[in-house]
DNA sequence: CGAAGTTTTGAAATTTTACTACGCAGAAAG
DNA sequence: CTTTCTGCGTAGTAAAATTTCAAAACTTCG
């Protein structure tokens, strides 16, 4: 539908491109709106607003609103659109979880080009888990933390500078680091985890596959830190590390057999009260 | 939406359950009428038609048809795969990315029947938002509480029951309590939860709209907590509720204007050494 | 059974909304 | 400089949605 009306844009008169651009721009809003509101939104009048829908080829508004509605809830109609400064709040709020969906759907098909199979085949030997991350990252390395130590292998999670600088200098064989960064550019970070390495930990970096950090890590799950360049845009890629490491666990467990079955099951039980 | 429908039905009363019947078995057509057509078709009157809308919790009929039209045109549901023990580590990976995308397209398609509008509108004049979660949810409510706190209201995280009974307690008008819970269960977090309510903060509960924490709150984001009968089935309601709180705060902060684009411009450059 | 109260219901009035008729203004053609 | 034509908005109209209100139907309890 809004291919359709950007396609009849050239067609359409001035004012009547007003309205063409407004619907275009908040599509949310407009399947909302009165003809009155639409005409105010586009300063025009109303009879304006229903030629434009004539235009289109429809019967009138209503048939607008209807045709609006349902191409609205097909997936992918908002596709690569940023928020801006003037969009209504519904319209921003299916644009921000349908970013979040295709920064999933990006994650999907890069999966097989991720190095799963080495890391687990690591892991399910390991002495303990190490979750490493500042910021928004940090919530993402306590929340990878309260999940794998339900497989039954010791686990922690760091989020500050020294802590993490503390945890390279003690790091040795058979702890695995997963450092978690969106773009991998803090030199403190980085630093910590070439020593970390260095010390005979296996460094698993989930970051941009550019930057410093994943040169220094053994491995790295390579994750694309789009730039957002407009600041209503919130960050993704938080969803799509969380989600990542929820495969992760998961293929663990499935590595590590039933003992892990086990006490996955127990510890979900242990909620039931 | 005809799903909740039927759900309503035992509610209705005589001439409303007409009303509900003829719409679940001519549901396009009903998108295309009007509310004399509809009346008619029932045999009974015009207002029947609009109290059956409201009982409904819409606004009026114009809601029913948009709502209608739009859970018609969505695409069918998608298949849910497990999974399980025997499956290789590539399958598991992709099976547990797809159902997070799966849990997001769910999202979309539940963000209009969301109250973004009537929540936002609060927000702008809040004194404090405060995020409470247990678990897991705890993770989220700290991750929210360090990103909502960019737009200059003050924000703290509670993530342990002593400190939400605490808040709860002292809790007043202009305060906004967030609970963030997966089933909405926990007795201590929904007797918090009331009694934050009582003392005049408002409660947003991110939660299952059929749980007794949505009963105690002042306002639900209903996110249904499909049960995972799966083991290896992680949970994906984090994501939900992440994307949700990213929605919610592009929102605020569009409404809070100017103001608040500064300071989230600000906030991004201090990132930046 | 029947009176008092509650709920349910539709006719009519009211308001809101979509749409139309008409005429003015400015551009293009003569 | 007039005429004609296209695009646009004012003002009006028809229709649709919603509210009001009183009657009917159903409960409840003596």
């Amino acid at each position: 539908m809004l291919a359709l009306i950007n396609q009849s844009l050239p067609r359409l008169s001035r004012a009547e491109k007003r309205v063409a651009q407004w619907v275009i721009a908040h599509p949310r809003q407009a399947t909302e709106s009165t003809v009155a509101e639409v005409a105010r939104a586009c300063a025009t009048s109303e009879p304006t607003v229903i030629r434009f829908c004539r235009r289109l080829g429809l019967s009138g508004f209503r048939e607008l609103t209807i045709r609006l509605t349902e191409s609205l809830s097909r997936p992918g109609s908002l596709v690569h659109r940023d928020v801006s400064a003037g969009d209504s709040i519904s319209d921003a709020t299916v644009k921000v979880v349908e970013a979040a969906i295709n920064s999933l759907v990006d994650l999907r098909a890069e999966l097989s080009t991720m190095p799963f199979d080495a890391v687990v085949r690591r892991m399910v030997d390991a002495r303990q888990f190490v979750f490493a991350g500042l910021g928004a990252s940090g919530h993402v390395a306590s929340d990878a933390s309260h999940k794998f130590f339900r497989l039954g292998i010791p686990c922690s999670a760091l989020t500050d500078t020294p802590s993490i600088q503390q945890f390279a200098a003690i790091a040795r064989p058979g702890d695995m680091l997963f450092v978690i960064s969106k773009n991998g550019s803090a030199k403190t970070v980085c630093d910590a985890a070439a020593k970390a390495h260095d010390n005979g930990a296996f460094v698993v970096a989930i970051t941009d596959p550019d930057s410093r950090l994943a040169q220094a890590a053994s491995t790295t799950f390579a994750c694309d830190a789009q730039e957002d360049t407009n600041i209503y845009t919130p960050r993704s890629s938080r969803l799509v590390h969380l989600a990542l490491l929820d495969a992760l666990h998961v293929s663990t467990a499935l590595a590590l057999g039933d003992a892990a079955a086990d006490n996955l099951e127990r510890s979900k039980d242990a909620l039931l009260v």
